[in-house]
DNA sequence: TTGAAAGCGCTAACAA
DNA sequence: TTGTTAGCGCTTTCAA
């Protein structure tokens, strides 16, 4: 396929190749006859900027590095998918750096690709980083901005966990409920990340609040994955009928759903016996009936771009309300409901 | 942050710019006091090619375009990291479209994003193309491969659907069973996507050389999903225990999970009352004890990176065994047995 | 095996 | 508002 030109643009309209870039740009002044017919030229020819000649002239890619450490989580792709349908929208490519397939690859991603200056700027999304790999990516000079994990001296999007977890934990609390069990994350998982323990405060604090003495024996930790969270709580379930809780909080809806079928292969029912919260609102959520605190991972996704784009263009002033805190929301739905007695 | 430019690794190597260039690309011949002196002097001074000013020289991006239509399921995100990984192993970034938000985004991808010059290779992933994004994909004139779809006029990597869907029913009808339900995907995915139709073929197919009649009413349809196949096993399952199948076939593993879950709630057990039997191997197979037909998502996403590389550095030859047919495999987990009598 | 030098296609001073 | 022109940083002829 030929490849059509700038100069065969601005030929065809009659102008320079100056004019040409200004009118499609929209950088500069350029009149309304002018562009008009760069416009129609252009569009005539179909004309597409080479993206390497216009980067290496202005040192601007219109593209984004999205770094995350999952791909097979919720989560993660939610908040891709919402970065990435920001950055296409306003006319950036993103390039995806899966920091998951070992720790060579890990490493190069950090030493080699995003120093290409192939990228304008970096999400970072629930990375876990070495204080090295934070200097890196400090080092490349652009706008940074992390997503659900906390990142040392960067810019992070994250919803307030602890409120979170207080929050789910009171509705069980408003329930009635006063033997309420938690399937938090396993403390390997804590080091860097601050969610897990975050979230258990927020559960701690709850029940402190309510005068309701915390019982260590209503704790387990898994991984956050439905598979964990199932085993987790029959451990929980699986204890005498009297000392047994009558509600959990999950810290993560996945591992709500594995609650939710453990409680069912040991006979008991949701929200009968036991009720089960989580947190995230994810995809499946509703199809469990599972109460959970929404937070919008999506929108998240697109928060962090508003951020990035108000430093890439700040001409464009994009209204970002940046600093509002995140929404969440709690969701109610069938899988909590008073206790029993 | 400073950026150490060609020039100066060839200052401090005591050669010339292109001695550096072709010392760190590897194409032409360099001494080795040359190429040690080069590689030595970029590595000290944190050298990085600046991929734009390279692909503006060279026309290769060292980037490929992965298109697909979905980033929350198992499927999509698996073929995304098979080749996301393979393509970085290889020194390539990965542009991600994610045609999912919405007409006029997707119309952006295929008029304007892919044309920017920006990638050297295009994977497509179970995208269902009109004629005319096909013709434009073609009009790139860069290597092409679809992964999971088929798209016509461009090489796909694809199971073969009908055998696969013909040895999950057949793994049934060898147990004994002879009241084998399908869960398909309704009509209208079958537009251009031939895969719930090939699927159904294979199901029917064996039945039939088993001598085992077709009995349309135990043919449900529904949406590949946990949710979808849960309703419509719940139809399959709600009626008289004389005429209601003792196994079912899903066409997806979502499906087959879903059924499991239908089962329970309407107190048959599995695989005592029903057996079932998927295809995927989803991540989350293994938990619900889900028998299923493995099909390797990473590995074709990787497979149809070897055959773009194949293309982009016939050099390398990349020893691609690029026709062998994509391999499946048979998993037998609890959620089938001999049917009850 | 090496170096000089001409671009790759565009943007951004600068001058008009 | 427009055109001229000098790069952006690299690759790749071509000649040595």
């Amino acid at each position: 396929m030929q490849t059509v030109s700038i100069a065969e643009v601005a030929q065809r309209a009659g102008v320079s190749t100056a004019t040409v870039s200004r009118a499609l740009s929209g950088r500069g002044h350029v009149s309304a006859a002018a562009k008009d017919a760069v416009l129609r030229a252009a569009h005539d020819l179909g004309y597409v900027v080479s993206s390497n000649a216009s980067s290496l002239a202005s040192g601007r890619t219109r593209n984004v590095g999205v770094v995350l450490p999952f791909l097979d989580r919720w989560y993660f792709t939610s908040v891709l998918e919402g970065a990435q349908q920001a950055l296409m929208r306003a006319g950036y490519d993103v390039t995806l750096y899966n920091v998951s397939g070992g720790p060579e690859l890990r490493d190069r991603v950090f030493e080699e690709f995003l120093l290409r200056q192939r990228v304008d700027a970096v999400i970072a999304v629930s990375l876990e980083l070495t204080p090295h790999e934070v200097s890196r990516l400090l080092a490349l000079g652009k706008p940074l901005v992390g997503v659900g994990g906390p990142i040392p001296d960067v810019r992070t999007l994250a919803i307030d966990d602890v409120a979170v977890a207080h929050l789910a934990t009171e509705h069980l609390i408003g329930l009635g409920h006063t033997r309420i069990g938690h399937l938090g994350g396993r403390p390997e998982f804590d080091s860097d990340f601050h969610l897990p323990v975050q979230r258990r405060q927020g559960y701690e604090a709850a029940l402190a609040e309510a005068g309701i003495p915390l019982d260590p024996d209503l704790v387990a930790n898994a991984d956050f994955t439905v598979q964990g969270g199932y085993h987790a709580a029959k451990q929980l379930l699986g204890a005498h009928p009297r000392s047994r809780p009558t509600a959990i909080f999950a810290a993560s809806d996945e591992m709500g759903m594995g609650a939710i079928l453990a409680a069912r292969d040991l006979g008991l029912s949701v929200p009968h016996d036991v009720s089960v919260a989580g947190i995230d609102d994810h995809d499946q959520a509703d199809f469990f009936g599972l109460t959970t605190v929404a937070q919008f991972p999506r929108e998240q996704g697109a928060r962090a771009v508003d951020i990035l784009l108000e430093q890439l263009e700040p001409q464009h002033d994009h209204a970002v309300a940046a600093d509002i805190p995140l929404p969440f929301a709690l969701v109610v739905r069938s899988s909590t409901a008073r206790p029993r007695d």
